[in-house]
DNA sequence: CCCTCCCAACCGAACGTCCGTTCTGTACTA
DNA sequence: TAGTACAGAACGGACGTTCGGTTGGGAGGG
């Protein structure tokens, strides 16, 4: 953590050279030189700036779960709202907007955890069923007992939901696997959601049907291709 | 893929230094060096036996998609039954299997994604939902015209499954985040089967109890503790 | 108003080490 | 005698980091 806010311009020109370095050949494989360069900077200065390799890395990091865990995040207004499983969609549309706007801070995840053995994001992960359960248990629990919900445990579909769209959307945008399901992006939402709420297996009542997307609808931008 | 089948066995022993060299520090930031050392051969050997260091790394990833593709995999036994999704349970253990085995590999995955722009992997995940099709669709078509299956497209949750499986023990055991959703391996598999077969909301006929664990049941081993 | 001083911002050469790869040579087996 | 397995020095370059030095604009005294 120790996040350093609004430092001056050339150090921000420096850490969003990192960003696209790192996110693109890893942290062993970026060198110094190639940030000072992309940065428009000198070696020197991007000293100045920064201790070392790793500083540059860990703020990266910080950064971006400072803005994973900000209740103005689409996402956690969601998440705040607690209207689980009624606004899947809505979920799916903004885990999508966090996956468009910071792939490439999600992919410095993934070099954490093979690089650092993940010691800048563990503590995210490790408290990440504490922070589900603070939200949902109590409104989920009422919903229960007012037979509004099955015999699962609706908590762990909660992040079951949450963690399978952050999958999804990540190799369909930035691990260069389009349409991996073998279906557009926004049908394979559609029938994860059509899974979540009424399972496989039949029923004796029937599936009820989707509800609208909330605002402006995704799940069709094309995401970077990678090289 | 021009996978050599058995070298001699110092080849071999560079195979292994580099796989688990490369899956705990990335492909950049190990050293041709590091390889010849922890293998126990000198430097001059290793190019003797490889041409030079990509070539290391992909055979290693070609080895693995071999094995992940070989029918005599326990898990490519469950598939070509096609028992979905009532073989569930066995399903997640076979998955287990691949992943306490086959960690390491995996975990050049993700770093083949980040550092070659998943150059090594691509094609096994653009072909991944034409091999589940070519499974699945005749005999999960016949059940589902049986009225066995309920409204939703069963090779979508075919792959799901599989996806979700390995995501979740991948995480589990090598992101270093063991009990991420906050309860035992099993117990997540458990929750996980049972949205899968009757979703969240309330059922007119009740949720089928779960099947028993095939052989020997797993799900609880811990895996590598990653420094 | 000017002059001095200060210090953050910035630069790039230099340091010692290590990189991937090549090359030459030796030991051993067939 | 040929050829494979192996060893390690050598090469040219790049690595992360340090360091001495140059800017330039604002504070403060006269």
């Amino acid at each position: 953590m120790a996040v350093q806010e609004s430092r001056n311009a050339s150090a921000e020109e420096v850490l969003k050279a990192a960003l696209d370095l790192f996110s693109r050949q890893g942290y062993g494989a970026t060198t110094m030189r190639q940030i000072a360069e992309k940065a428009g900077t000198s070696l020197g200065n991007v000293y100045h700036h920064f201790k070392n390799k790793e500083e540059i890395f860990a703020t990266l990091l910080d950064r971006y779960f400072q803005v994973l865990l900000d209740p103005k995040l689409r996402l956690n207004q969601v998440f705040s709202r607690a209207a689980f499983p009624d606004d899947l969609e809505e979920m799916a549309t903004a885990i999508e907007e966090v996956v468009d706007r910071f792939g490439r801070e999600i992919m410095l995840i993934y070099i954490d955890v093979i690089e650092f053995s993940g010691k800048h994001v563990r503590w995210f992960y490790e408290t990440m069923a504490e922070r589900f359960h603070r939200i949902y248990d109590a409104p989920l629990k009422e919903r229960k007992e007012r037979g509004e919900l099955g015999e699962v445990d609706p908590v762990f579909a909660v992040m079951l939901s949450v963690r399978w769209f952050f999958y999804f959307f990540t190799v369909e945008k930035y691990f260069g696997v389009p349409m991996h399901f073998g279906m557009d992006p926004q049908q394979a939402v559609h029938e994860f959601i059509k899974v979540l709420r009424c399972g496989l297996l039949p029923r004796g009542r029937p599936c009820p049907p989707a509800r609208e997307p909330a605002k402006e609808g995704k799940a069709t931008k094309g995401g970077r291709a990678r090289s």
